[in-house]
DNA sequence: TGTACATCAGTGAACGCGCGTTCACTGATGTAC
DNA sequence: TGTACATCAGTGAACGCGCGTTCACTGATGTAC
């Protein structure tokens, strides 16, 4: 054997010419580590550490650790609405169609608990992190668009809540979206209640109702 | 004056025999510095400093920061189990009562936030802190009892969601309460987010429509 | 083809900071004799 | 009534730790001449 036999393994270091390319290992790691083991104890030096790397490498590809965790929200924000579309699409029937992309919402809290966190647990905030300049407003606003327009495409048209504006098809997606926040979020963060069986399907019944074919009555404002 | 002219004003130590009045006051500090700079930054020292006193007195009433927390989310559930109480006893109607509890529980975020998210935030783990044994499962366990009895009894009982099993009060109590968890949840950590208007008079009329008087159909698991 | 130089992708040591926690102590107040 | 002692409610200094951030540097690789 040629190699060391000493010491962990080490980390090769990128080619010449290749160094953005531990820019998208930062967040490739960043995003691993919080599903792992959340944002709660996540640190620069940490994270360095992770990917085998020393800390003040970090700064050569981002100004801080919120820079990092914005790039990591706006993957997964991506990730989620891909997941959304994709659910959306599989297909064609609408009343089925909203209900699938409900459970991809629920899918994607329960298999990425630390990148939801991030998105919707409050975790981290991405306004806050503005003030000190080092992330750029315009990326903070688009954050959660696509998410809330996939609700919005697949909430049936015909079905929105009547006001005396009109129908509401914003209105309708925020509401379907943060009653499926609250119980993705409370699953994530109460592991220990006794959650009753047959919960969520019951959560998808009573969410995708007010949009059924059949419409119930009491739901106009 | 005979008082000192210097430095900032001291904290009067409390009389011999009244050192309990310390255990007393680091909580309800606690509970002030959490409403209005979260939980996010607390510190034991940092709690100490606001208090007037030098950290190592805060040992002689708790072991350590997650029994402070495990005092504060004590007092927090009741007091919120508190509020949910008076507005469910304010009113005698059922289908006005399980929205009036509805709407105290969203007021109840609204105005204590940073207390809202050691609660139901995942901000404040109180199983993780378990495992230290510097606090006590049963009063643990415990938490949160009573804030879904008060969904439960408002819930009136003619209109319980039925399946297979029977009626199921306490499904429907903590749907109602993930969805207004996830509204309320939301509302404190996007405050940046557009939301709606007449957003909360909508969820209040989602929630609380599948026990409404006039039953809509859909509702059945 | 050789060589001096520039660039690149990092490293290692050091800084000051606030944290949790410990330890010996202080000064006021009550109590036994 | 006086005094020695015990207790109480804390304090102040010190510890080791991990953090973010800076600085000068290193060694490999490409490039101009």
């Amino acid at each position: 054997m040629t190699s060391s036999p000493t010491g962990p393994a080490r980390r090769v270091r990128n080619p010449r010419g290749g160094g953005a390319a531990l820019g998208q290992q930062i967040v490739a790691t960043c995003l691993d580590v919080i599903d792992h083991t959340g944002v709660q104890g996540l640190t620069l030096r940490g994270l360095a550490r992770t990917i085998g790397v020393s800390a003040p490498a970090i700064y050569a590809h981002f100004a801080d650790i919120d820079a990092i965790l914005l790039a990591v929200a706006e993957r997964a924000f991506a990730d989620l609405a891909d997941q959304l579309s994709a659910a959306s699409r599989a297909t064609t029937s609408p009343p089925v169609r909203l209900r699938a992309v409900c459970q991809a919402y629920l899918d994607y809290a329960e298999h990425r608990p630390g990148r939801y966190q991030v998105m919707f647990g409050g975790q981290w905030d991405a306004t806050s992190a503005l003030g000190r300049g080092t992330v750029e407003r315009q990326v903070v606003d688009d954050l959660g668009r696509d998410v809330l327009a996939a609700f919005v495409d697949a909430i049936p048209a015909g079905a929105h809540t009547t006001t005396e504006h009109g129908p509401t098809p914003t209105l309708d997606a925020v509401t379907t979206w943060v009653f499926l926040h609250g119980y993705a979020h409370q699953r994530l963060v109460s592991r220990a209640f006794p959650w009753p069986p047959g919960m969520t399907e019951h959560v998808l019944d009573i969410v995708t109702c007010p949009f059924a074919e059949r419409r119930p009555t009491g739901f106009a404002v």
